[in-house]
DNA sequence: GCATTGATAGTTATAATATATCACTTCAAC
DNA sequence: GTTGAAGTGATATATTATAACTATCAATGC
């Protein structure tokens, strides 16, 4: 509701960054992906991607439902839920299975799983981009001869901010 | 039900192993763990982690939940969850967060999170015990000055029998 | 023995998460 | 403007998990 101007100060990452922008560019790299695969957009759609993005927090199904309610009428679970497999697929969003809930993605794109650093104090999450990851990962699974098509890589524990110093 | 004697060929991993085997290990480790801690390992807990391991594949709590009414009364949605947690706890099970499923523990032990190949085709799982992930993981946390403290790894795919050849 | 106490398990109720199914609406292509 | 597919609304229900309270058991000190 008051999500207004960011501080001044932006000298370190403790700081609050601009949000605001944050929502847009993922709206518009929604907005692009979706065009890109023909599929459309729409209203319902930006709105729940807007809610999910609200916080770099995971965020519940429920919840979102309940904040959808204040934005239209006839919103059911199944509205919501078919809404983030709609923008999962494309790669907009990601479940964190660990959590039961749901973060906005930096890298749109359909193939990548994710690996994500959530912090267990203060619920932020952060994709890491680390492509040696999935590559470790691709090897540990060679021994074994599997074949991997999906990985869910969630590490829990306490993020720069929220480490007692 | 019928799980009675195994196939004498063993000539590859895709035949049965001696499972019974692998489940009397089990709970003798389960025994040996909770006397360490100073924990009783009493007949509910013998017959949930028994009834984990009666397949390498995730079992659903309200599945054991029905098993376990056949074996004893007075059996709740709270009996299973409060046993799985003990033996959770105590590394004996570990949760497929990507399934809410459980699955028992080869390498009792409460510290490590566990990390899992899971055949998507046949449903096995596999827990790889590849003490370099960790380490490569932790590496990654680093970059981000994040302390990990669970790791959750689950990786779907396809194990070496259900490929295509 | 047996009383006390803390751990274990039973019981009932309900919360939280997720899916199935069918009907109605909208939109774009023709 | 008709039509067909995609999108959304609406209702019901399935699945997963926890809360809160009670009863029982089992170890301990007396």
């Amino acid at each position: 509701m008051s999500k207004k101007s960011q501080p001044k100060r932006k000298t370190d990452r403790s700081l609050k960054h601009n949000h605001d922008a944050c929502i847009q560019t993922a709206l518009s790299r929604a907005e692009a992906r979706c065009a890109e695969e023909g599929e459309r957009f729409t209203g319902l759609r930006r709105q729940v991607l807007e809610l999910v993005w609200s916080e770099h927090k995971p965020a519940k199904a429920y919840d979102l439902l309940e904040k959808l309610s204040d934005l239209r009428s006839g919103v059911a679970p199944t509205t919501v839920y078919r809404t983030l497999d709609f923008l999962q697929e494309r790669g907009l969003v990601h479940k964190i299975e660990s959590l039961n809930a749901y973060v906005g993605c930096s890298q749109p794109n359909a193939e990548h799983s994710g690996h994500f650093l959530i912090c267990e104090a203060c619920s932020e999450i952060k994709e890491i981009e680390n492509s040696k990851i999935s590559a470790w990962l691709e090897r540990a699974a060679q021994d074994e001869e599997f074949k991997i098509k999906t990985e869910t890589v969630e590490l829990s524990g306490l993020c720069i901010r929220c480490q007692p110093s």
